[in-house]
DNA sequence: AATAAAATATGATTTTTGTCAGGTTTTTTT
DNA sequence: AAAAAAACCTGACAAAAATCATATTTTATT
């Protein structure tokens, strides 16, 4: 099996379930890209023609406000898939995605897949098991947004990086974001994600080094009011 | 066809892929179930084993969150399904259904429609893109919950409601729900809900009578800061 | 119809969050 | 290495929203 192959089928299981014939015809057309951090990969609007596979690197979705503001939706790491709703419909992308550091992605043609999503019907099943818990995930955050503090809503971030994406060697979060992605992720100005990180880093709940952040009291984060 | 054939069909567009045969089947063994007012369909942790199909009235899907507060995160009317992620998984229901007036539902066994879940991939497709854009919307949602004021918020549950599911013969919005509950989908305090309702009274945006409320400006709804 | 219960309403106050304005530090570019 | 740009930080204040307390109205029950 090519690297790309097992990249696609370790996280993205509703491949698990194509032929191996099936895999191979995918897995050869796929092509391998760069992306830069801040590279915008697709638009929100944009018509999106295939998917990508996230083999190294993380970048976030993001959705435009109509206060102008962009709001994270969820971040996307190695394994992941972009623009899983363009196998299903013709419509235009409702999210952006931009490379939060150097990316390497496979893109996969729409009509590659298509076939399979059509005869196999095992495959389409599994599509729609994981389509299902990213429904599930979205209602979670439904109501984190709806009902938690800003503080509240930025514990739980950190923490949620922490869990699934772990840390580096020196033990601070794996995934490196500017204050306003948090702000952006949390759904707050700028102004106030700092503000609140600045607290825990007095309350020595975390420190930091330059944008990087260690947690240091997971305890606190856990449990703060 | 039955009556209630049509009616899954009409909006549950995921049916129309099936053959007549398939959709005589199911329609045959659906049972048909009242629930009154206030009624909880099912809860949040319980295992459904089949999907119920609103016939008539109107329910709410809510998700407890950890503050204690009911959130809701879909309403659901004629024709709309409910526990369609249960078809797809076996995990217990992430969210509570609650009649908000009276209902007629048709309740379908899952094992009915598995089998054509599992051969018949137009149909698994087409289910796909209902959940497709469902993700779609609560991708939506939760830029609104996170961008937008309590009051902007309230503006817009009141336009969507006006808009999707009309207004009886005197212009009052045909679904009446309680200050707590449009506290619950904005996702803040009943008292605030109620303020912001009086406040709109105040000018002139909205009457109400009772619980029913009647859109008497909807430009300013639409257009408020 | 009287009573009890629930839902709605409003004022007063506190807490949370946003905004603006001015800094400093870090990063990038030249 | 210097200059410019971007990111970060903090204070002061304003606005939004939550909370608490207490009426009033509506709805349900006896």
């Amino acid at each position: 099996m090519s690297k790309c192959e097992s990249c696609i089928v370790r996280e993205f299981n509703a491949l698990k379930s194509l032929t191996r014939e099936e895999l191979m015809r995918v897995s050869a057309c796929k092509t391998a890209k760069i992306f830069r951090k801040g590279h915008v990969i697709f638009e929100e609007g944009e018509t999106l023609n295939g998917v990508y596979c996230v083999k190294s690197g993380v970048c976030k979705l993001t959705k435009m406000s109509e206060n102008g503001k962009d709001q994270v939706v969820k971040l996307v790491v190695k394994g992941g898939l972009l623009g899983k709703r363009s196998l299903v419909t013709e419509q235009k992308t409702n999210l952006s995605a931009v490379a939060l550091n150097d990316m390497e992605m496979c893109f996969v043609p729409k009509s590659e897949i298509m076939d399979d999503l059509n005869k196999n019907p095992k495959f389409t099943m599994d599509v729609l098991k994981t389509m299902a818990e990213d429904l599930k995930d979205s209602d979670e955050s439904l109501v984190n947004m709806a009902q938690k503090s800003v503080k509240r809503r930025m514990a739980e971030i950190l923490m949620y990086i922490h869990d699934n994406f772990g840390t580096d060697d020196d033990g601070y979060l794996s995934i490196v974001l500017s204050r306003e992605d948090y702000a952006s992720i949390v759904g707050t100005a700028t102004e106030s994600a700092i503000r609140i990180l600045s607290q825990f880093k007095k309350e020595d709940i975390i420190s930091t080094s330059g944008k990087r952040i260690k947690i240091e009291d997971y305890h606190s984060l856990k449990w703060m009011e």
